[in-house]
DNA sequence: ACCTTGTATTCTCACGTTGTAGTCGCGGCG
DNA sequence: CGCCGCGACTACAACGTGAGAATACAAGGT
């Protein structure tokens, strides 16, 4: 015997069929409902593994069948409250289907990113779910292993992929809208990237755009100040150099809440009041969003149907139900309207 | 054949062996280094290798070796700020050392704790790295399973595990002493727990008493309104109590980061400015602290290396390196003064 | 020449699981 | 009365790997 004698080990098929005193495979056909087991063996059987506290080894499962129930998770920024909060609703839903999940975090490196998307994180995965940042078409289109993956977010990447996102362009323009609404007239955009903007950026200055020009309203190219990536201090110092303006902006349209949050903040720093001064509005509605001083306006997309929906997409595919071709999947948002753009105007 | 047909079988370790005209071991040697091979052998086996581009097959690995390479990180709470941003450092770590992070979220129930540390969680685990919150020690010693364990926190659960945590008392003590310091007086403290309080809420209250009694103040039992949570909302609601007092403070304690935003927030309703009016304090360093409006004074524990020991302690009960009584480990902290502690007085 | 020593390689089995091909027993039908 | 068919269960093989025991072979000592 070779392997190590660590103390109990976790009990086997084995052990349940002799506690059960059926076979191995009897067992087995308990557990995964393959074949009808009569009901008198059936609970005998489940008293043995609720007893023995027995837990399928996936390992030699895997091995078995080439599947193993887990399916990785990978964000580009996992401590962003928008994929944390994402990341939660992904592990319900897969749980409520019986699926493990390993969550990873490609810090949007392209290189780490493909390496999720060809699963070679971990041999022993099914299926991929991820956020893309930095990977492009045909970086993907590379990748060395094809497993079953689904896309989350406003990057195209081809009909490599199902994807699941929101209406980026509709969500920017009704939330410009709403400051349209509430009379605001000389209104900037924090998110613009300049070279190289994201999918997002794009869609969301898109959604903007629209929005404005429907309202007889010019875009201000100075208004658009680019930022380098979509975190608090990025959203910061774009507002900064928007308060800088000779005629400066009486509201700030943020293409996240980080970016909003930042802004907020500069905002404060300049001694503005918001929104008497000067209006924010975000998007993604983190709970931060909801605490902040004042609580902030923004677009909120459904995280647990977005969840639920990438989930059952890819367990689709992993289990062969589903085999045409690649799906882009849209559910639907709210603009959820707090004290950052409501001024008494 | 019952396995799934996916094009072309990656190539395995008969393959090479056909191609080289040795026996599998030999290449199994090869590739692993276990006995020496001869270097005629060696190199007719690795240009048979390279030719067929083979890669082991880490699932077939792993159930012959009895490791799957994967251990569990469960806190509470994944969204919160502290246990996200320190779940990124640990997937990291882990990553270095070639295993695979599976995270989990318990909610701090105790049977889901257990079921953590008991290893029952899904997949076959090798390890566990815990932070805890309702579990106790009688509890853990009731685990059906004893897989390595390491616990994060300052949760004294007995010697049955490792223990990574940073020193409470000492870092409740610092910044109790910089409010001090910087001339206030009148200090409170958000974060007690009433019944039933939390280590973490013993030990900050302790360093908290120390330190005021330290510099002659006494501890007033109105100014430590008990909470439910450590959640904003429950410090935004004990803050509103405090402000009723007819001699409210001008400083706060919070026991966490999360705790010291819901206060500020209500500080702020409640049209007091932050730290001309009271100072807040917190404790954790998330990233939000550094952006809150004003930015928040904290204790700052040293999240990669917590991460980094963690995972290595792990490693080697895991690999067996070390199997000696348990161990705990206290890296050290930081203060960081920002804007909400420091009024020009 | 034969045995010992040691090194290089092969043989065989087991890890825990599931699919296939059975076996067993029982009731119904010819 | 015997045979068929059917449902419930069992025996066995195999997934790709790695470890120990067994074997082959060469060199050196007696």
């Amino acid at each position: 015997m070779s392997m190590p004698t660590e103390g109990p080990t976790a009990p086997r098929l084995k052990d349940v069929a002799e506690l059960a005193q059926v076979s191995v495979k009897t067992v087995s056909n308990v557990v995964n409902g393959t074949t009808p087991v009569a009901e008198a063996t059936r609970e005998r059987v489940q008293r043995a593994i609720d007893a023995l506290g027995y837990h399928p080894n996936l390992t030699a499962r895997r091995l078995r069948t080439g599947r193993s129930g887990v399916i990785a998770l990978a964000f580009p920024e996992l401590p962003s409250p928008y994929f944390a909060e994402l990341a939660v609703e992904v592990i319900a839903a897969a749980r409520r289907v019986g699926i493990t999940v390993l969550m990873d975090d490609t810090g949007g490196d392209p290189a780490a990113e493909l390496r999720i998307a060809s699963g070679l994180g971990d041999p022993m995965i099914d299926g991929v779910i991820l956020s893309p940042l930095g990977l492009d078409q045909a970086t993907l289109l590379s990748r060395s292993r094809e497993i079953p993956l689904v896309l989350l977010g406003e990057a195209d990447l081809g009909p490599v992929a199902d994807r699941v996102h929101i209406d980026n362009v509709a969500g920017a323009r009704a939330v410009t809208r709403h400051l349209i609404d509430e009379g605001y007239r000389r209104i900037a955009a924090i998110g613009w990237q300049d070279p190289s903007p994201r999918a997002t950026a794009e869609q969301r200055l898109t959604g903007f755009r629209t929005a404005l020009e429907g309202a007889g309203l010019t875009v201000d190219q100075a208004l658009l100040p680019p930022v380098r990536a979509y975190f608090r201090p990025d959203g910061a110092s774009a507002m900064r150099r928007l308060l800088k303006l000779p005629d400066r902006p009486d509201a700030v349209f943020c293409f996240n809440d980080l970016l909003a949050l930042g802004a907020l903040r500069a905002a404060h720093e300049a001694g503005l009041r918001v929104p008497d001064d000067i209006a924010i509005v975000g998007f993604d509605d983190v709970e931060e969003a909801e605490y902040a001083i004042p609580s902030l306006t923004t677009v909120a997309p459904d995280k647990r149907h977005i969840a639920e929906l990438a989930v059952r997409c890819l367990m689709e595919r992993i289990e062969k139900r589903y085999d045409g071709p690649s799906r882009l999947i849209t559910p639907g948002f709210r603009v959820v309207v707090r004290e950052s753009s409501t001024s008494a105007r």
